[in-house]
DNA sequence: ATGAAAGCGCTAACAC
DNA sequence: GTGTTAGCGCTTTCAT
């Protein structure tokens, strides 16, 4: 026996046939207790392993999911994927992990195509930004998907962090400490726009406050060094909400950098709850997001979908706004 | 046809053999152009994509390599996993995660054990950790593997981050300015001692320095908070190297919250270049790692081995220190 | 309760 | 070059 062992030689070892085999691996019906015995002993023996590749082939139940991500490494995309691998290896599911680092259509394609070629119960998108958009798109109908967001969306199944409502939240935070306006810092959006700019910019409206443009970051933190700096240059700018806190501690340090302290000069809150949010100087006022839970909430909805169980195609949450020090009344003029 | 099209449903309305198709597929033999033409429009035309869970069982070249790894959410782990799919990627591998939360037998056995049923090429595993070390013993020795990690060791292909040396360069430069020694506030250790304990005590020995105790944090950077109010307690600290930026940055704010200044009253260095540490207040001295290299380095160790590629088994890197402002001359007494 | 036979979608081996 | 035949490791009939 050159290579693993398969359910065929379990069966001669122990002395039934393979179908008995099979019956004792997957409980499917009933086997005697003699014989069972035996079976379970040869397969100890052996250290036989079934081949999920076999079983996926005959019995098309697969119980391998597809995780579709833009990154991997970043905390949001980290955590939610982090959640959904628990949530699926808790139910006995399998992860398997396709990074689309761009929405170029070829590279979006190949990496869909290569996913897709495995026998998969199911895919969940990570539609944080423009290649989670595009690989949803490609998507064949037949597949379960759910896509994990900030931003709802009709026709899948949907797992959501209410972003727009908690920015909204934190703009009239901002708002009601006394400032006349809250200036923005956008990481970069899925799409047009995105939840947090809308939340903001609603805010804003609704207390008929001036709208500044977005200022447009980088996924990278230094690229909110240099934006703090021309922020601090404008004396108009009394508070800033950043997209989030790794753009927010960029902005904070670009401030510093200026002279002008924090909230004393300029508010500045972020957005995730980074885990070093709280111990940044000062801590960060921002909004905590449970990715891990949408990852689980969107493993739930993709379990829902390859059951076929009619149940709830979306889950919403409200993040939590989080108040540190580094927002403040604004100082008098 | 109910579900997905088959190589038989492509040959039917190709006109042609099966086998073509797949010869066609797999560009394994010639076929005349004329068929193979015919049977490129019938995959187009019916979306047909291969099973690889039928490629896998007859062709027994899977494409698939699973990662096993302790955590996927903390920077140097997602990085290195970043690092591992980027390279898998490209050479046409898919790439399956398996998160092994602890070190307790039992999951490490599920865990495996739900991966290996896979047809898989081949295995990673983030030896970072007591989870990663476990999972590394019960891979069975028929499949190739590569460990990841910061420890060199003997039996298996391997790629390194040589942890010691950069920390035994990093404390030599805090010697080097005068510090008397050097306390070390240590990460979770893969196993009785890591490689930053290591280069740190071999430092403080060589230069015939006092080597105190070396205290243990958790991963969660909030556990440096107490640790470095206690540290500030001690007069005779003046130097500190923390395990990693995040438990550095913890420690930080609490020598800070005991009313101490870095890096006038104590040096503080961290370990990894987490993309913050340069903005943090002061900037962090730390040691950059590249995750992503050790992660792309370890893959193709991985290929050689499962070539069979009598080719390089071990892959070191030394990581670079960077000198940033939070560490000093101790102040005169 | 158990075995024999069939077949999942594909590639390998062998004719021609 | 191309088709025919076999068979990967397993589950699913269907007998018994």
């Amino acid at each position: 026996m050159a290579g693993n062992p398969t359910i065929s030689d379990v069966a001669a070892r122990a002395g039934v046939s393979v179908p008995t085999v099979s019956r004792v691996l997957t409980g499917a019906a009933k086997v005697s207790p003699a014989k069972r015995e035996l079976v379970e002993a040869a397969i100890a023996d052996l250290g036989y392993r079934p081949s999920a590749a076999a079983r996926a082939l005959v019995s098309r139940k697969p119980q391998t999911i597809a995780i579709i991500a833009g990154n991997t490494s970043r905390y949001g995309y980290a955590e939610t994927i982090r959640g959904i691998e628990i949530a699926a290896r808790a139910e006995g599911y399998t992860v398997m992990i396709t990074v689309v680092e761009s929405a170029d259509e070829d590279e979006v394609d190949r990496a869909i195509e290569a996913t897709l070629t495995q026998p998969l119960a199911g895919v969940a998108v990570l539609k944080f930004d423009p290649p989670g958009v595009a690989a949803l798109g490609k998507i064949p109908g037949n597949l379960p998907v759910v896509a994990l967001s900030g931003v709802r969306e009709a026709s899948l199944p949907q797992a959501v962090l209410d972003e727009a409502a908690a920015a909204e939240e934190l703009t009239e935070h901002l708002l009601g400490l006394g400032h006349r306006t809250v200036h923005h810092v956008r990481v970069p959006p899925s799409r047009r726009t995105d939840g947090r700019t809308t939340g903001w910019r609603r805010a804003l409206r609704r207390a008929g406050a001036d709208v500044p443009p977005a200022v447009d970051a980088t996924w990278d933190p230094r690229s909110g060094v240099a934006i703090g700096r021309a922020l601090a240059a404008d004396p108009a700018v009394t508070a800033v909400f950043c997209g989030n806190d790794e753009i927010a501690m960029g902005v904070m340090r670009g401030i510093t950098e200026a002279g002008l302290r924090i909230p004393a000069d300029i508010s500045v809150a972020g957005f995730d709850d980074n885990p070093l949010a709280e111990l940044w100087s000062p801590p960060l006022t921002t909004v905590e997001q449970d990715f891990a839970g949408l990852g689980r909430r969107g493993f739930q909805l993709l379990r829902n979908a390859i059951d076929g169980t009619d149940a709830r195609r979306h889950s919403t949450e409200r993040p939590r706004l989080v108040l540190r020090e580094s927002t403040a009344a604004p100082k008098p003029r």
